[in-house]
DNA sequence: CTGAAAGCGCTTACAG
DNA sequence: CTGAAAGCGCTTACAG
């Protein structure tokens, strides 16, 4: 590791009194599809030549061997906000695989604007990256079509685009809502609504889809009902369609999502509703500090860290082989029941 | 927005009839500090090559550019983990604070480990970033000292190392949790514990050395006693710890950190504990899920804001001017009282 | 006011 | 088995 006065191929040629040429040869010494090596340099140079790069610790400079041979081993992924807990965590798996496979990655957070996704994909792009991972924000389909179809290789993860054709790894949603709805039915709740957002976001449409099927499948879709929220408003919002819910009528809330969940507890203690005793809860997603919440609940776990292993090899792989098929991946959620303090 | 087949400075310069140095002349025409521009290029022309480099959406090659002018307007950022809240957080802020400035920002997350961080570290200057942003792990002063030394200008952030002279950002750790144990005072808690990491980061002993130092000024001190968990088994440990506080004679608990007070309240709960009843709760951090929390307790928080920016201003400062004196900057926290639900 | 030339550090097709 | 040469796309000191 040293950046001033770095050592370059030159360098080392010059003290092996070889050329540059030889020097890259001996270093990066491919070896073929047929098992032999590509250019062949005698053992015994070759041999001389790495141990003077070990000496000085040459590190090829990578600026430079991009430029030559344009490809970055970079890629770009953007998210809706790094600082929402579910994304941190799939920012952290896709950290740890690149790492592994010797890539790096560059993050984005959009806010939900189709507006900063373009500018971030546009910095991207100029950046030199590979290709991008992206868990499109609502607005912007027209702008990923055009990217992928006349830009660069892109994957998308958690949320669909219609009549986008690329790789895509998603939740399975529906089941991840009906899971929820059948749980809760388990424990006897026959009269559950739904707090959402508006808004077109795949992701949430499917969930919404999965509670009014499994709630039809249930017979107790006469009681069905789903509030929205609107999602920048979020959280004074939740706390007004909280109050709207009747809780006589009503035996269990499930939330879209995490932030729903937080918001609207927390308006659910403030109204004084019996928690997980008269009234049962379900989310979708559940951040570490869930584990406080001293009140069972339910909630739909996504597999983060093969949805980033999965989104990260299928953006690779695109890379790699341009004309490879698409791929659709769907991954299954897991239920996790926690009623630990009900012991 | 365009990889394929991108237009380059020698296109722009062909059809213009020029140069393509005078191109680049025309397109970065920087103004220097005396007013005028560095290099004179007739105005005519230059709105001529300005439009056809609009025409064509140019974009430049950043690598090139880098290769060439040997910098690349990227700083590396290694943290603990990016998935844990704090660190996302502050990772958010220095995206946007990174994007406004024009620089990008890579992230690695260490685990607290100093082998990882080396390898990150390694990793970052090959990329050929300009600067270092870090929360040093334990162990690895000396990797530290030697980089902001020979490698690269590093700007430490949360954690303090002691014979390092690099430019730092740092939370008065110390002054917080006197807030906090001041805090419990207040409310009529005179048998406070603290519960801790063992180990010598430098937040976290400044942060029992102001326990300590609140709890003789207020003449408590001889209930004062501090837990320690081990870092890595942390979850297991505290609960354990927790079973060994006799909470008949303790009337409060201040977590140092987060994610113990996440363990350690969960653990208090299942104990049957009285919280915030009997026994008072006073943290470091709040992560937003704590919202779900139904007891008052007293958290000290960071401005994460403040802190990133102030971080990611000291490195570019310090990449622009690598003579400029030391700066230590010190950070006070908040102290958020939250009894939400005692109303 | 403008241009030719050198060079950042690498890779690779080509020639021997 | 090895090397000279071209070139990736840019910037900048220099010469006119």
């Amino acid at each position: 590791m040293s950046k001033k006065s770095a050592i370059t191929l030159q360098d080392i040629a010059k003290e092996a009194g070889v050329s540059r040429a030889l020097v890259s040869f001996a270093l990066n010494n491919a070896v073929q599809a047929d098992g032999r090596k590509k250019y062949n340099v005698s053992e015994e140079t070759e041999e001389r030549i790495k141990e003077i790069a070990a000496k000085y610790n040459y590190r090829p400079n990578i600026l430079a061997r991009s430029l030559r041979v344009k490809r970055t081993s970079s890629i770009g992924v953007i998210l809706p906000d790094i600082s929402n807990p579910f994304f941190s965590t799939f920012a952290r798996f896709i950290e740890d695989r690149a790492a592994s496979r010797s890539y790096s990655a560059f993050f984005a957070s959009t806010d939900e604007s189709a507006a900063r996704m373009e500018k971030a994909i546009e910095n991207f792009v100029d950046k030199g990256i590979d290709g991008l991972i992206v868990a499109p924000c609502s607005g912007s389909e027209d702008l990923l079509r055009k990217v992928a179809n006349n830009v660069i290789p892109v994957v998308l993860f958690d949320r669909d685009v219609e009549d986008c054709n690329v790789d895509k790894v998603l939740l399975d949603n529906s089941m991840g809502a009906q899971m929820a709805v059948r749980s809760l039915y388990g424990e006897g709740r026959r009269r559950i609504v739904m707090v959402s957002y508006s808004g077109r976001l795949s992701n949430i449409m499917d969930r919404e889809a999965g509670y009014l099927r499994a709630s039809a499948k249930l017979h107790i879709d006469e009681n069905s009902y789903i509030y929205r929220a609107d999602y920048n408003t979020c959280a004074d919002d939740v706390g007004e369609i909280m109050r709207r819910i009747d809780f006589n009528c009503t035996d269990a809330v499930f939330f879209a999502t995490n932030s729903l969940a937080v918001s609207g507890i927390r308006e659910m203690l403030k109204m004084g509703v019996d928690i997980s005793g008269k009234v049962g809860v379900a989310t979708y997603d559940r951040g570490d500090s869930f584990d406080l919440f001293p009140y069972g609940f339910t909630s739909v776990v996504q597999p983060l860290d093969e949805f980033a292993s999965r989104t990260f090899d299928l953006i690779v792989r695109r890379i790699e082989e341009p004309q490879a098929a698409m791929s659709k991946i769907i991954v299954s959620p897991e239920l996790v029941k926690s009623d630990y303090y009900n012991d």
